[in-house]
RNA sequence: GGAGGCGUCGCCUAGUCCGGUCUAUGGCGCCGCACUGCUAAUGCGGUUUGGGGUUUACCCCCCAUCGAGGGUUCAAAUCCCUCCGCCUCCGCCA
């Protein structure tokens, strides 16, 4: 949620962030009239329970007469409190539901517009030409089944579409990448973590999930259990309800957890192969800051990211995501998309989120800075989302024969394999 | 799954049986001040969080908060119910 200091003081300033996410601007003034009800309310309430407790006080001490007179007092101020409270606690549902309707402030710099409006910040790296190289590049799916890396078609026979099995030298690349990404994130001062990926409501609804994305997150109802789509989510749960020392900041964490996605509404989308699944690996790095750091941080978040994929070897560029892509619970969102050969195109592999407040107020995470209690910043950036690395790197260190160069990095993962062959059938 | 115990303002803890004295006790830690060649020790004061009022600001005041939510009552840390969490034992199990 936002800061409702920052709603009273300058609403404009919301409203033109809600505009900017193409999301309704009504919304604005009808949380400003909840929450002037609110605190109305909560007056009112104050005022009958201070005088509650004034005669409550003399109850025990008065004389008989006094006595009968002031229980027939105090019958009618409890009636009057309990209806007090009542209209306290709706205002302030009322304006909660609101609040939580309201996604972040938009960053300044954002640009505005929808999911093809991105800015490219920076290019990486050499795209390959096949052309020249003689040969035309087989998609990540025909070279992954030559190695035996992976099967979809008994993965759709036991789990339905968009799932599979990582095989042989698949299952291996799995734990090779997770292995080299939880040593940079190590290597960087990230504690590594594994998570839970069922998380109670609050956890899922604090993180932002179940606003717009909510249509995209698997719901266990007999346990009324989340099953999390990264481990942004237990990570930036962990510390809920907690207040942490100013000198402790930062924390970083590098999750590993499954993650599972409906994809509802991506009917006929990216189809073949893994590069869009239901279910998928994946280490993520998490960060809770000073609010005052949160920028440097995102880019500091950004440049492991580089690293990471420079160091696999992949050609990317880095964009500036718009306004209407951002996702509820970011104010900014920087995306590296790695070049896929076979579809002519650069294609998102990680994602570095700064979320500023909006997590931690959900979530009552706060940081002591001297006397003063605030909350603080949370961000978030994909290391290594496993299957579509997997796809890049298939796709990009590909040999005319269908073997796949291992880049350098990965080798030491890998026994000091150089090169994945592909297997007899 | 069965039985039992427990949850108090950073940590530990008193209070809960028997409702009003709780404006929640004491210790530790921490912060400030005083004193002292330095350090240590000692003394005094402060130290939950959230909402609201007032204020240039500091201060101060009010309300809520004893795991969470309901209920009983004029009045709930205290009595009742539900839920959550932790611990012990039993059963089952990777």
């Amino acid at each position: 949620m936002i800061d409702l200091r920052l709603l009273r003081e300058d609403p404009d300033r919301v409203r033109a962030s809600q505009r900017a996410r193409g999301e309704d601007v009504d919304l604005v003034d009808a949380l400003l009239s909840a929450d002037e009800l609110r605190r109305s309310s909560g007056v009112r309430f104050d005022e009958l329970r201070n005088e509650q407790k004034s005669l409550g006080k003399l109850i025990p001490k008065a004389t008989p007469e006094e006595r009968t007179e002031l229980l027939k007092k105090a019958e009618q101020l409890k009636a009057d409190v309990k209806a007090a409270d009542a209209a306290q606690d709706e205002a302030d549902a009322d304006a909660k539901r609101l609040l939580l309707q309201l996604g972040n402030i938009v960053h300044e710099d954002v640009p505005v517009g929808g999911e093809e409006d991105f800015v490219v910040l920076e290019t990486h790296g050499t795209i390959r030409d096949f052309g020249a190289e003689g040969f035309e590049p087989k998609d990540h799916l025909e070279l992954g089944e030559a190695l035996g890396a992976i099967d979809m078609e008994r993965g759709a026979k036991v789990s339905g579409s968009r799932f599979y099995y990582l095989t042989g030298v698949g299952a291996l690349l799995e734990l090779a990448l997770v292995n080299a990404a939880i040593a940079q994130a190590t290597e960087a001062g990230f504690t590594p973590m594994l998570t839970p990926a069922l998380v109670r409501p609050r956890a899922m609804e604090g993180t932002g999930f179940l606003g717009q994305a909510a249509e995209n997150v698997y719901h266990l109802e007999k346990d009324d259990y989340y099953l999390v789509g990264t481990s942004e989510v237990p990570l930036a749960a962990y510390h809920m309800d907690e207040i942490i020392d100013a000198d402790k900041l930062p924390l970083r964490y590098a999750g590993f957890s499954p993650c599972f996605r409906r994809e509802a509404g991506t009917y006929g989308k990216d189809t073949r192969g893994i590069f869009r699944v239901h279910q998928f690996d994946k280490v993520e790095m998490f960060s809770y800051v000073d609010p005052a750091d949160a920028e440097a941080e995102h880019r500091r978040l950004l440049e492991w990211e580089k690293q990471w994929l420079t160091g696999l070897e992949l050609p990317f560029q880095v964009i500036d995501v718009a306004t209407g892509d951002l996702g509820a619970s970011a104010s900014r969102k920087f995306d590296c998309e790695a070049w896929i050969p076979t579809q002519g195109k650069y294609r998102e592999l990680t994602s570095a989120s700064n979320c500023d407040g909006f997590q931690a107020r959900r979530l009552s995470v706060r940081m002591r800075d001297g006397k003063k209690v605030q909350p603080l910043a949370t961000l978030n950036g994909t290391l290594c989302a496993v299957p579509r690395t997997i796809v890049a790197l298939l796709e990009n260190h590909q040999l005319p024969d269908g073997s796949v160069r291992v880049p350098e990095v990965l080798r030491p993962y890998l026994g000091g394999r150089e090169v994945l062959e592909p297997v007899a059938k």
